[in-house]
RNA sequence: GCCGACGUAGCUCAACGGUAGAGCAGCUGAUUUGUAAUCAGCAGGUUGGGGGUUCGAUUCCCUUCGUCGGCUCCA
């Protein structure tokens, strides 16, 4: 019987019965090396799979993500069947692909170390080499349940018990090792071109701490070689950009021992805080901001009424005064409380909107720690906004509208994700949805893609997390914007309505930088280093030639100061290429060399760090153009 | 906090069961230099802390602190 298909492109055909998803492929292209999968009616499928009646085939290559992640699951599932060759009682975990990569969680008999991964990947060289056939087969629970608890693989029986009623249950077979996965995979192992394991950590069984710890083996893997190569050149040029690094080449901050997670901000990091700071002052104060400072440490009552001491208790800092409980504040917010309760509102005064740039001091676990990205002290650029109930869609869109404006400032590509209730929450479900509906309403009204995360959120209230990436590609939560019906209620906040009546305002909690560590951790990584002129903690130096223009080189560099600039004088008895090629290392955007002919000319020779020599000109016209690259923040 | 790895001079790294070595940085001197490293000399470390094994430990073991990669958590 023939089987009639329809190509993505609309092009139909006819085919006889037995006919895979392959052959339809060598039919329509000679060349084949990178297919991976094909796309039946929209959902993955292996590539024998024989055609159907009136099925719409398209097909699926590496270069797609969905082909990449199909790629490297396959690459996974040779990566248990090593291992279970090499530790035959290690029991399975989850192995899924993920981004660049793929891992697979083991439970071993002996913990393995990291000197034990060539051996693995030899095993998987082997397994490549034998081109084994990979095969699907559809089972019933019973037969899933008999396969996997024949091999002791107590996770996968557990997995299988998880799995809904009417669900497909299939197993994926390559050799004399059978995975339970729902596919699709790759027609052999030999299409495996190149891949290497990257990694070896422990990972929670369902990443939940109260599980066994298993150990997780992380990988990659590529069509070729090459492109191997490539992505592992890349992520040693990425590790360069590490903040850690290179907040200490440029003396931005510094991490000691005596207090780990507590950062120490030297000159320079403390000259691009305060760019930062300044702007984000302007842009509050034009956008209806108004500024208070509360303090670090406040008495135990406050945050019982808040809710911290129940809700947020293990990352608190405690301390005694006068026999009293005070606790080192973790959030702004029970503060901001205060300053709203101080005084009675009209309905005329709403929203109110009161931001703070308040350090908070967290405990986290001590594995958390990671450079400026995740501390024990940070600063929030926080503001609470006290408004009517019927204020928050457009508060809420003004906040995002803020946020887009300060990324792009800074060249910032983010990602957005709506929270919603989790397990320790306050407030009834019906307040949860009613906020979490108002929040995903406005992100669709802007237009903004969003993933949803179940159960993240705080635990007065939904919110909407913006996330940028770090030099590694590891997200970063920044800014926030968290509803809260939950406070106002604790503290008893009231405004009084066009009716006369005391009313109930709403709070939104927000920060745009998030924390200010972080995000300053963040640029470090998104510069490499080499921040745009309005940031750079030097703006310019200036390079005489020889003793002779000494003088002269001290003028310009008076001159400049006095015109707002940032610049250095670089005296030292030494070549000019010796200076310039430390004023590069240092990232300074402007050398300005001045010699014989300069002070002759009343000029100087500029020299930017990326478009290096760009001649002499006047000293005026250096500064109109700096001051308007400052001015407009150029990246 | 958990799993694994690591901790030698300011930085990057070497060595080794017999009390540590290089490059860069630093300091001193010479050199007066034109767009990414001038030359020479000097100095610099109780090998993260504590304990143990040993005739002897930086090297082996234990413990503790910290860091790194993950997990968990989160700005």
């Amino acid at each position: 019987m023939p089987i009639k298909i329809v190509l993505e492109n609309g092009e139909e055909g006819v085919y006889p019965d037995g006919t895979t998803c392959m052959d339809l492929y060598r039919e329509k292209t000679a060349d084949n090396k990178d297919l991976i999968a094909v796309l039946v009616n929209g959902k993955e499928c292996d590539l024998n799979l024989p055609l159907a009646e009136r099925n719409v085939i398209s097909f699926v290559d590496f270069d797609s993500p969905k082909g990449a992640a199909i790629y490297r699951h396959s690459a996974g599932h040779i990566l248990a069947h090593a291992v279970k060759r090499l530790y035959p009682t290690a029991k399975m975990g989850i192995g899924p692909a993920i981004e660049n990569g793929f891992y697979y969680d083991f439970e071993f008999e002996e913990p393995i170390s990291a000197d034990d991964l060539p051996a693995i990947e030899a095993e998987m060289k082997k397994i490549i080499r034998e081109r084994k056939p990979i095969r699907r087969h559809e089972v019933s629970r019973e037969e899933a349940k008999g396969i996997f608890r024949a091999q002791n693989e107590t996770y996968k029986l557990e997995l299988i018990a998880d799995l809904p009623e009417d669900t497909v249950i299939s197993c994926y077979e390559q050799d004399d090792f059978c995975d339970l996965c729902a596919g699709p995979h790759l027609n052999h192992t030999g299409m495996v071109k190149a891949f290497k394991l990257t990694g070896l950590a422990g990972a929670y069984w369902r990443g939940d701490e109260r599980n066994t710890m298993l150990q997780r083996i992380y990988g990659t893997a590529f069509p070729s070689s090459e492109r191997l190569e490539q992505y592992l050149t890349l992520i040693e040029e990425a590790k360069k950009r590490d903040h850690r690094k290179l907040g200490r080449d440029l003396e931005l901050f510094s991490l000691h021992d005596e207090g780990p997670g507590f950062p120490f901000l030297h000159n320079n990091g403390m000259i691009i805080w305060q760019e930062l700071a300044d702007f984000w002052r302007r842009e509050h104060r034009l956008s209806g901001y108004e500024e208070i400072k509360t303090p670090l440490i406040l008495n135990r009552h406050l945050w019982e009424q808040s809710g911290h001491w129940d809700h947020y208790h293990d990352n608190m800092y405690f301390t005694k005064i006068d026999d009293q409980d005070f606790i080192v504040k973790p959030m702004n917010c029970p503060g901001a409380m205060l300053v709203y309760g101080s005084k009675m509102h009209s309905y005329r005064d709403l929203p109110r909107r009161i931001a703070e740039m308040g350090i908070v001091h967290r405990h986290e676990l001590s594995g958390a720690l990671h450079g400026l990205m995740r501390v024990r002290t940070f600063t929030q650029d926080d503001a609470h906004i006290f408004m009517l109930p019927g204020q928050i869609e457009a508060e809420v869109a003004g906040i995002i509208g803020l946020m887009d404006h300060f990324y792009r400032i800074f060249g910032f590509d983010y990602r957005v994700e709506l929270s919603t209730r989790p397990e320790k929450a306050m407030g009834s479900l019906e307040m949860w949805e009613k906020a979490t509906g108002i929040l995903e309403q406005v992100l669709q009204d802007k237009e903004i893609n969003f993933k949803i995360n179940e159960g993240d959120g705080a635990f007065y209230g939904p919110k909407i997390d913006f996330h940028l990436e770090d030099c590694l590609g590891r997200s970063w939560q920044c800014g926030t914007i968290q509803l809260d019906f939950q406070m106002p209620e604790k503290f008893d906040l009231t405004f009084i309505g066009e009716d006369g009546a005391k009313h109930r305002p709403v709070v939104i909690h927000r920060v745009v930088y998030g924390s200010m560590e972080r995000f300053f951790a963040l640029l470090i990584e998104h510069y490499g280093g080499a921040f745009p002129a309005w940031l750079a903690p030097v703006q310019s130096t200036v390079i005489p030639v020889t003793e002779r223009s000494h003088d002269y080189a001290r003028q310009v560099q008076l001159r400049l100061k006095e015109e707002g600039f940032r610049v250095n004088l670089d005296s030292r008895n030494e070549k000019v290429g010796y200076k310039i090629r430390e004023a590069q290392l240092k990232k300074i955007p402007y050398m300005l060399v001045v010699g014989d002919r300069e002070v002759e000319n009343g000029e100087v020779a500029i020299r930017h760090r990326d478009k290096g020599d760009l001649g002499s000109g006047s000293i005026n016209s250096f500064i109109t153009d700096l001051k308007k690259e400052i001015a407009e923040k150029t990246i």
